[in-house]
DNA sequence: TGGGATTACTACGACAGACGAAGTACGACT
DNA sequence: AGTCGTACTTCGTCTGTCGTAGTAATCCCA
């Protein structure tokens, strides 16, 4: 399992990547979340929304409601065009600082 | 430039790695860091020194003065037993990681 | 019909790590 | 005498994570 405070600063970027191509909403993200990663990382509820929300106050997402027939009404998301470049933007991040720690953390000790 | 954030929770690894080879001290390692990444990363004399507080209190690292004619006094630094333990975790933690995080962040997009 | 499980959040507060600003102290160079 | 580089220390702030708890609706099974 891994612990949140290492992908800390990645949050945001795995929200905004499971946006890019279906709108969705926080529970439906958690799972995929759960799901993608093997079950090897499970976000935390406050984690997640205090995301939503700050990713939301930046402008890289929206949050909409629909007409739902049952059940407790849901806060939708869509990624907006300034999340999308924000996300190419850690993906750039995110292969340098990639490319840095490897040369400090060596996995063949 | 790498966003700290991002590299939160691997200073300490980062540290005890300049450690593995030579017992050192605080500006020297700060400039090792510098220059290993390529000048990509360069740590905050503020977030190093915290980092030192932490590892010691941890038992990882050891800390003691070595006779110097002159100049100010510097606070060497040696890894312990228990820090190469933790370095060792932290490397198996780092394969995982980058495992998880490369499954949501494309850096062909 | 009753009670727990699941879905879908919200609010509050604590904590750890990073970091900016500032200060101290010493030596070397100019 | 002043600045630069070395080598720290202290203090306070901010951000993101996360524990705890609460609300509210539906679903499932006995």
């Amino acid at each position: 399992m891994i612990s949140s405070d290492v992908i800390r600063g990645y949050n945001d970027t795995i929200i905004l990547y499971l946006l890019l191509e279906n709108e969705s909403y926080g529970y439906e993200i958690s799972k995929k979340i759960k799901e993608l990663s093997g079950e090897k990382y499970i976000i935390k509820e406050t984690t997640l929304y205090s995301a939503f929300n700050r990713l939301l106050k930046n402008g890289y997402i929206e949050s909409f409601y629909k007409e739902e027939t049952f059940g407790k009404r849901r806060t939708y998301y869509r990624i907006t065009g300034e999340g999308r470049h924000y996300y190419k933007e850690k993906c750039r991040e995110w292969a340098l600082t990639k490319e840095v720690i490897s040369r400090f953390v060596k996995e063949d000790l």
